[in-house]
DNA sequence: CTCAATGCAAATCATTTGCACACCC
DNA sequence: GGGTGTGCAAATGATTTGCATTGAG
């Protein structure tokens, strides 16, 4: 019962490479040491703090190219990009993965995520009423967590 | 049958008035003058448009002082801000608006607002889900215009 | 008068770009 | 070999900050 879902970074990697092939980009190692180091992380990260991951991990990569690579990611949809806050963007990995919605604990930067299908609903409703495809959307509650009552 | 809603630039400016009074904040003329500016938008706009406009309009306002300002009216209310795009900051008066969610039309970068009750419904099963109070949301669709079917 | 607010210019910070060199194909 | 990808450093663009001056209270 449910689906077996495989997104380990040897799949993960298989269908890069076949992004690569398909739109003429080269495969060398710098992507595939990126691919690698961003799906060893947990939730989510920013540009920064891969940048350093790397540089503890003796991989000379620049900045330069994190960046170039997170557009390639971002195209073959390995991962997912954030505007949470207005200063640097969020990433997270992304292939095959239950698409969800973020709330941020504004406290502490948490981020925790849930899904809810109500907001599929609102989607149809939406593209319907304005004649609109929805390529894709953005859900953010900003939260604080709530105080225990120690009655 | 309805609430009467007054959010012309006469009642935003006493709620300025009072928020800067009971913060201990001047009652420059400046900041009257960006308020106003702002009123008289009709959509969303983003610092650099607000500060051609100003310009345009003789008023020597600095940038520095339109993003001073933009603190306080968001302080109070009187002003939301959006991080859409990465890039720049977009923001919209909200006094006494009915508060809406926005979709993007990626084509042109236009911006519709909606509203659905089903948000608030969601907003109160994350609360008691994840036992926090939600202080705010932002509920984006990226969308493109549905093409004209000329059968 | 005093100190918060302003204007200007310089500083900052994330991201982008230009260019010489490296290496995938 | 040829041209894309890389690293570095410089450029960019939005926002912030430092500081001398102004003016609201």
């Amino acid at each position: 019962m449910g689906v077996v879902i495989d997104n380990t970074y040897e799949t993960v990697r298989k269908h890069f490479i076949q992004y690569l092939e398909a739109n003429g980009h080269r495969k060398t190692p710098e992507r595939y040491t990126i691919l690698k180091e961003i799906y060893a992380y947990d939730g989510h990260f920013d540009i920064d703090s891969l940048y350093v991951k790397m540089r503890k991990a003796k991989h000379a990569i620049s900045r330069a190219t994190l960046y170039n690579t997170m557009e390639l990611l971002l195209n073959c949809n390995l991962v997912t990009k954030h505007a949470f806050n207005e200063n640097s963007a969020i990433y997270e990995k992304s292939f095959h993965f239950k698409q969800h919605d973020h709330i941020l604990i504004t406290d502490n930067n948490e981020i925790l995520e849930f899904c809810d299908p109500r907001i599929e609903e609102i989607k149809k409703s939406i593209e319907t009423m304005f004649d609109v495809d929805i390529i894709e959307h953005s859900l953010v509650f900003y939260a604080k967590k709530k105080l225990k009552e120690n009655k």
